[in-house]
RNA sequence: AGAGAGAUGCCUGAGUGGUUAAAGGAGCAGUUUGCUAAACUGUCAUCGGGUUAUACUGGUGCAUGGGUUCGAAUCCCAUUCUCUCUGCCA
């Protein structure tokens, strides 16, 4: 969420921003939250008046009951009658005024980050790097929801009966593949300085407006109604929200954390080939990772973090590029935003399978993540977040891009974790 | 799930209707000593008004939401969470 005062201090900046990021109706949507902000400033400007002036009679009567003066006392009590009906219209509006000003705030994204290219969609994202070789395949090249039957790993029709369409049952070497990407992310990740915790996976509201995901995005998560509940749609909900209310020791800076859960998205709508196999499931694992920054230094820790990303993209030994996200493709909450594809030799597209994401303070403004700077001031910190990976899609490539004849080679790195050497 | 106790700032923790969220600690800033340490002083949540920025100044905040009262951390109601005991259980 972005800062009132901020907003209020450099009005065109924000226009400017809003625009790139393609909102529609920027121009009033900004005219809006200043005119209610406006107005819920000057009410409280009555309010607090009217507050003092209680306060001074209360002080008043007390004295005055001390003294015995009981009739003096009933006279300034009829004052403070009148002084808490005013109160009591300023208050309900004054309370309207700040719903409202909340709802308009949550209506505005984040502003991108200069290095932004303008654009409306994924055909004006930018390339900014390109790695490996894309090897053509044999004739009779599979894709991986072929792979996938014929050498029996994976299960969409067993998924079907025990949950539904999008919820793959892993089975032999393909359960024990998964599970060896989980440890070899989580251990690349401790070797480069994540904290690990495995957070639960179901969240309350508070933490779902924490990150983001709510308001907006209601209808992508799984909510269990008994309890008030959602299942996380990827593990930077609770991971982030560890730090929400909190305000660290800037000493601290950054705080490195990273997490396996698995990932729960209703994608209400989808179809297609796109969709088709393991390329958009309702259940999928995933490492994150996330890191809480200073805002002096978070471009920096985003760079960090992209070629962290790409480090494991290079050791499975898979095609990727790196996409800067224009203004109308970046999420809503992120400032600056690279997505990594992998190439999937048998579908001949590009699977996006990270994306890790600067949002400023966009997130712990909403979290209440703060530090106290140099002059004991509290200030907002920046988080970020990337995921590292996710798995389907990886799988995906992997079987895809390491079919031969002999089967299905393992990428040399998940090897000490699989215990075999290719599926067939 | 049942009974009892509890929830106060970054942390510990006093406070049972009348100006003040006591006190201590951590952190940060300043002063002092040749460095570190120590000592001393200050600061310590949040929204405003005011100012180029200070200064100055008002409100709110004692789990959350209501209520009683001229006045609530303190009394009442509801909710959430924590702890102890009992029950159940991977």
């Amino acid at each position: 969420m972005l800062q009132i005062h901020w907003i209020r201090e450099n009005k065109a900046l924000t226009l400017a921003g809003l625009e790139k990021k393609r909102l529609k109706n920027a121009a009033e949507a900004v005219e809006k939250v200043l005119e209610i902000d406006s107005k819920k400033r000057e009410t409280q400007v009555k309010l607090d008046q009217n507050r003092a002036k209680q306060g001074v009679l209360a002080k008043e009567i007390g004295e005055l009951m001390k003294a015995g003066k009981k009739t003096e006392a009933e006279i300034l009590k009829t004052q403070t009658a009148d002084l808490k009906t005013q109160a009591k219209e300023l208050e309900t509006l004054f309370a309207d005024l700040e719903t409202q000003l909340t709802q308009q705030l949550y209506l505005l994204p984040n502003l991108p980050h200069a290095s932004v290219p303008e654009g409306a969609g994924a055909d004006d994202n930018e390339v900014l790097y390109e790695h490996g070789e894309v090897k053509p395949l044999a004739a009779d090249a599979l894709p991986h929801w072929e792979l996938i039957k014929k050498y029996d790993i994976i299960d969409f029709e067993l998924g079907v009966k025990i949950s539904g369409a999008g919820f793959p049952v892993y089975k032999g070497k393909g359960a024990k593949l998964q599970r060896a990407m989980i440890n070899f992310f989580l251990d690349q990740a401790a070797e480069a300085g994540y904290g690990e915790v495995q957070p639960p996976i179901v969240v309350n509201e508070a933490s779902g407006y924490g990150t983001g995901q709510l308001p907006d995005k209601e209808g992508q998560m799984y909510f269990i109604n008994a309890d008030g509940l959602y299942l996380i749609p990827t593990a930077e909900v609770p991971i982030t929200n560890l730090y929400r209310d909190v305000i660290v020791n800037p000493k601290d800076l950054p705080i490195k954390t990273a997490g396996y859960t698995p990932c729960f998205r209703r994608e209400a709508g989808s179809w297609g080939a796109h969709v088709r196999g393991l390329n958009r499931l309702h259940q999928f694992d995933k490492v994150e990772i996330v890191q809480i920054q200073h805002p002096d230094k978070s471009y920096e820790t985003h760079e960090e973090m992209s070629q962290y990303i790409q480090s494991l993209l290079k050791k499975l030994e898979l095609p990727y590029r790196v996409l800067r996200l224009c203004g109308g493709d970046i999420s809503f909450g992120a400032a600056l935003c690279y997505d990594m594809e992998v190439y999937s030799a048998a579908q001949q597209r590009w699977l996006e399978v990270s994306s890790v994401s600067n949002f400023e303070t966009f997130q712990a403004n909403r979290l209440k993540l703060r530090m106290k700077d140099g002059e004991g001031k509290t200030q907002l910190l920046h988080t970020l977040n990337g995921s590292a990976l996710a798995l389907p899609r990886i799988l995906a490539a992997i079987l895809e891009n390491n079919q031969t004849p002999e089967g299905i080679w393992i990428p040399k790195v998940l090897r000490p974790y699989t215990g075999f050497d290719k599926i067939d």
